[in-house]
DNA sequence: CGTAACTTTGATTCAATTCAAAGCCCGTGG
DNA sequence: CCACGGGCTTTGAATTGAATCAAAGTTACG
C-alpha cells in the first residue's frame, strides 16, 4: 500500500528528496521507504498537524506549503520554536514520552507525507543508512537550537532579524526557490515571537533595512537587494569547525 | 573487553543507570551494552572532552563530576548550551557532519564512560529498545532546548534564575542528591551566560532571593529554604500536555 | 464592502546592561 | 605558614535598547 492514489507522488520523483530522508538511501532503500509512506489530503491554513499530548504515531515530511511549530505555557504564552518548509521532517519532539509536545500548524495550504514510526523503526533495523539518517536529522535540529540560543542571548534585534532573513534565503535557495525574492508566509508578529522581539521592533527594522537599501519590502514580499550588506548585519557567525585544529592543541 | 580494569564499574551496578541508557534495557541487553563501553581515566577541571571539528567517534555518559557544553562564534563569544551531570549522555551534536560541534568541558574532576558510536549503532540494529532509547534521549534534548527558547524569549531575569535553580534541584534529586542543598559547580558568569544575563544581574538576584528568605547563599553553596516561594518565582510553566484534549477539539 | 487582523509610526518607559570600584576567596610559592 | 595575585563576586550609579503604550493606516477575507 503506498497511500491514497490521489496524492501519490513517489519519493523517487519528489523534488525535495535531496533534503529529506531519501538523501541517505539508495534506489532500493528509497523504494522500501516509499512503500510505508502515507500521503494525506492537504491541510489548510491554521490546521494543526500535531498537538501537545496527542499520541505519537508518526513523523511527517513536508511536501509543500509551510508550518510553524510552537509550545505554550500555562498562562497562554506561546513560543514559536521553528518554521518548516518542504523537505523538513517534523514530529521528533514526540519520541520522548510518546506524545507530541508541540503544536505544528499549517501557515498556508500544505501537503505532507506521513511516516508511521513503528514501520520506520522496524525498517531501520535492517537499513543502517536509514537508522543513521534519522539520528542525523535530530542532531541537526539540536545544533540549530543551540545556535538559536546564542542568537537570542548575544545578538541585538537587528542581528537577529538579519540572521532570520539570511536563514530563510538559504533555505529557499536549497529548495530551488529564489534566494533573493520570496514571500514571508508568517506575520511580523510570528517573526518577532520566534526571535524574542515585539511586532513593533520587527516592523521598524524591516523599514530600517529598506531605508538602508538592503532589502525591499512590499507587504509579505521581501527582495534582498544587497546580500552582502544583509550578511554584514548578522554579527559574527558560529565558529567554523575548521578552527578546531589550533584549539585542539590544548585539549 | 570491558575497559580498563582500574576504572571498571559495570552498568549493572552504576547508581545512575536509571537515568542513563540502561533504563530501557533488560539484564541481557545491559550486559551487551556494558561490553562495548570503555571506561577512561578521569578528566580534570577544564579538560575538554569534545571540541568542535574533532571527528565524531563516540557518545559519552557522565559517571561523576560535571561538564558544560558551549559553542563559540567567530568573534570569540561563547554560548553555554547546557550543564551536564552523572547519567547524562553528551555528544549528539556530532552526529550531524560526523564532527563534534560543541566544546564539552569538565567543570571539576569527572569520570566518563565512552560509548563507541559504530558499536552502539550495530548493537541497535538487533536491540529495538536501544534504538528507541537513543532517539528518545535526543528527543528529550530537543524538547529541553525548545523550553529554553521560551525561557530566554519570554521570561524576566528573576524567572530565568528561578527556573535554573529549580531545574538544578530537580536534577540533583533524581540523582539521589539533596534537592534543597547543593554546590554550584559553575561560576555566576557561566550561569549568566547560559541564561542570557550578565554576572552582575545573577549576583544581584541571588542576593535578592536571599533577602527574601527563599534561598541562602554561601559562595558556591545554595540552600533552598522556601521551595514554594522559589517555584513562585519561575513564572508559568510549560503547558502540561494533559490540556490537549480540550485543545484537540479544534484540530 | 465591511470588519477584523495585521502593520506601521511615534512617544514614553523600564529592565537589564554597562561602567566603575571594592571586596573576597583560594591556590601557590616563598 | 603566611603573603601575594588572579579570578570571582558583590554593590552602586548611569545608560540604553527594546518594550510598552497609543493610535492611525493597510490588507484581505468572508
Amino acid at each position: 500500500m503506498s497511500g491514497q492514489s490521489n496524492f501519490s507522488i513517489r519519493c523517487q520523483n519528489c523534488s525535495f528528496n535531496h533534503l529529506c530522508i531519501p538523501v541517505a538511501l539508495n534506489q532500493t532503500e528509497m523504494e522500501s521507504l516509499d512503500d510505508i509512506i502515507e500521503r494525506k489530503r492537504p491541510l489548510h491554513k491554521n490546521d494543526q498537524l500535531t498537538i501537545p499530548g496527542q499520541s505519537f504515531t508518526s513523523l511527517f515530511a513536508i511536501r509543500s506549503g509551510s508550518f510553524k511549530s510552537y509550545i505554550t505555557s500555562s498562562d497562554g504564552e506561546q513560543q514559536i520554536t521553528g518554521f518548516h518548509f518542504p523537505g523538513d521532517i517534523v514530529g521528533f519532539d514526540g519520541l520522548h514520552s510518546q506524545q507530541y509536545q508541540s503544536f505544528t500548524q499549517a501557515m498556508e495550504t500544505s501537503m505532507i507525507c506521513e511516516l508511521p514510526y513503528e514501520k520506520l523503526d522496524e525498517m531501520s533495523s535492517h537499513l543502517p543508512a536509514l537508522r543513521k539518517e534519522m539520528l542525523k536529522i535530530m542532531s541537526t535540529e539540536i545544533n540549530q537550537d543551540h545556535s538559536m540560543m546564542m542568537i537570542l542571548n548575544k545578538r541585538t534585534a537587528e542581528e537577529r532579524l538579519g540572521h532570520f532573513l539570511v536563514n530563510l534565503s538559504d533555505r529557499f535557495s536549497q529548495r530551488g526557490f529564489s534566494s533573493t525574492e520570496f514571500n514571508l508566509t508568517m506575520t511580523r508578529n510570528e517573526i518577532g515571537n520566534h526571535l524574542g522581539l515585539t511586532v513593533e521592533t520587527v516592523s521598524r527594522l524591516l523599514t530600517r533595512f529598506q531605508k538602508e537599501n538592503i532589502i525591499s519590502v512590499d507587504g509579505k514580499l521581501i527582495v534582498i537587494t544587497d546580500e552582502a550588506a544583509l550578511k554584514g548585519k548578522i554579527g559574527q557567525q558560529l565558529d567554523d569547525v575548521s578552527c578546531s585544529e589550533k584549539l585542539g592543541q590544548r585539549a
